[in-house]
RNA sequence: GGCCCGUUGGUCAAGAGGUUAAGACGCCGCCCUUUCACGGCGGAAUCAUGGGUUCAAUUCCCGUACGGGUCACCA
């Protein structure tokens, strides 16, 4: 059997689609799976849509997420150009090798009446369909056209009964009638290919064995399969991967905002939560397990486990996979994600960054969420005295400011050097014991006081240690003073 | 509209002609606990629909509904 070869061919849009992100990544899988080579093309032939450093996207984003390219523009390769807007010379000659074995012929019609046609047939309520005008012209007057100097395209002959069917690996035989399928258009009358030509050229010519592409392609595959029979070429493996979607009707879109890569990144998911989430999306792993690093996947993966209908993407799923690896990190690594974030929370430069971080890692799902956790650590927000009464606590106003009024001189007590978690927790409960109440009769109070939150990463005594001797007494004071008025 | 594809809890999904129909996220409850989170335990919640085939169908077949895709000198 010959070496597997896969390829990823998207079109340089500056933007990464999550849904062509995980084409690649399930592209990459089949080939590293085995042991085959990964292919990258960039299809670039649309000159309108042409975006500056479009392709840069491309490479990075693949780059980033590990799914390295064995042949591909930068890197070369026996079989490139790898860049389809590089290879445009050599299709008029596959077409017209085409037109001699039959299989496509030259079509002289102008564009006024094809759209006549159009509208005709659109009018009538029937497929807009090439009515074949040009497929049986003789060869005197196909010569006489041509010397004649008229624009001409090259259509590929579709049979006119019978149907086809091709292979999928996935949806297993596929058939259509060939009475459905449109004499496409193989080489426009500029002389380029169409995308559905090059596409099937450059797939043979790279000797492509298993293409992997999006759903979409599932009905103009009956015209690539007659395309690579015309040739004479070995057809490859199809395997089309269903859509993401938004929601049931509609697919994820760039105008969501959150349908890229890039985006993803920005709202603070990590490389690897992201691909291990789009692997999970459209595809179940044999087992129960749902974590998977990127040669876990080649490992486990299976077409089988490939689903057939779209899957809905699931913001809350992504996060909560993000949320394990952020706690799989070890605290350094946490640490250098999570700094930005907390610089941009914690001006003050008293404050020991680590030990937040510490306090961060398991309550942090993104990092993005970080600044609002911490907001209470530089300036003491407003807070309602309520937020002291707790049912579960036992607490009240009362009892918060009995409390904080003990709690007081024993934290101004402690030497300035052993303020630590440790020491304080220690001297609190011997306070606690002492005044014969449940610990959150102080816990809370003193938490409250030092935040003025009703949640916070960490207890009183945490917080304390962030916030320093100093400050924490401070905004005990306070707390006092705003509970006796 | 023609053609193609699909349909298991709210979401991702496993599954098989006979099962108590996995698991995960989310939700609810309990435990742990100085709040929250983490961790642990438990719970509610699903086979689109109508006909067949069969001793038996959610699983196989046909229809219906619903959803998606596609019908360019775009890729």
């Amino acid at each position: 059997m010959s070496k597997v070869r896969t390829r990823f061919a998207p079109s340089p849009t500056g933007y990464m689609h999550i849904g062509n992100l995980r084409t690649a990544l399930f592209t990459y899988i089949i080939a590293k799976k085995n042991g085959g080579d990964f292919i990258l093309r960039i299809e670039d032939t649309d000159r309108e849509r042409l975006v500056d450093g479009a392709t840069d996207v491309i490479y990075s984003t693949l780059k980033e997420c590990g799914l390295n390219w064995d042949e591909g523009p930068d890197v070369g390769g026996e079989y490139g150009p790898y860049i389809q807007s590089e290879r445009m010379g050599m299709y008029k000659d596959y077409a017209i090798e085409l037109i001699k074995k039959g299989e496509a012929y030259y079509c002289f019609c102008d564009k006024a009446r094809l759209d006549e046609l159009k509208a005709v047939q659109e009018a009538s309520g029937v497929m807009p369909m090439y009515d074949r005008h040009c497929r049986n012209l003789s060869e005197e007057e196909v010569k006489e056209k041509l010397e004649a100097g008229i624009p001409y395209v090259i259509r590929q002959k579709i049979p006119t009964n019978g149907e086809t069917t091709f292979h999928d690996e996935l949806y297993g035989d596929i058939t259509t009638p060939n009475s459905t399928l449109d004499d496409q258009i193989l080489l426009k009358s500029d002389g380029y290919p169409t995308y559905n030509f090059a596409n099937v050229v450059d797939d043979h010519l790279m000797g492509i064995t298993h293409i992997v592409r999006g759903n979409e392609y599932l009905s103009s595959t009956p015209k690539y399969n007659l395309l690579y029979e015309a040739f004479g070429w070995d057809v490859p493996k199809y395997i089309h991967v269903e859509h993401i979607m938004k929601d049931k009707q509609h697919k994820l879109a760039k105008r969501d905002g959150d349908a890229s890569y890039q985006d993803l990144i920005k709202q603070g998911y990590l490389t690897e939560a992201i691909l291990n989430y789009i692997a999970l999306l459209g595809w179940a792993p044999k087992g129960e397990r749902e974590i998977f690093t990127l040669p876990e996947l080649i490992e486990e993966f299976d077409i089988s486990g490939l689903s057939k209908s779209p899957a809905i993407f699931d913001s809350m799923k992504l996060k909560a996979i993000n949320g394990e690896y952020i706690r799989k990190m070890p605290i350094d690594e946490f640490e250098s994600h999570a700094m930005p974030y907390l610089k941009q929370a914690i001006k003050r430069k008293d404050i020991n960054l680590r030990q937040v971080a510490e306090l961060l890692q398991p309550r942090t799902e993104l990092f993005t969420d970080i600044p609002e956790q911490i907001d209470f650590i530089d300036k003491m927000p407003d807070y309602d005295n309520a937020l002291y009464c707790h049912k579960k606590m036992k607490t009240n106003e009362e009892n918060s400011l009995v409390s904080l009024k003990e709690v007081l001189p024993i934290l101004e007590n402690i030497d300035e050097n052993s303020w630590n978690q440790d020491t304080i927790y220690n001297k609190i409960v011997e306070l606690v014991k002492k005044m014969e109440v449940k610990n959150g009769v102080v816990f809370w109070p003193l938490r409250v006081a030092v935040s003025g939150k009703a949640f916070t990463p960490g207890g009183g005594v945490e917080l304390c240690v962030i916030l320093g001797k100093e400050e924490s007494i401070r905004r005990i004071r306070s707390a006092i003073e705003k509970l006796s008025q």
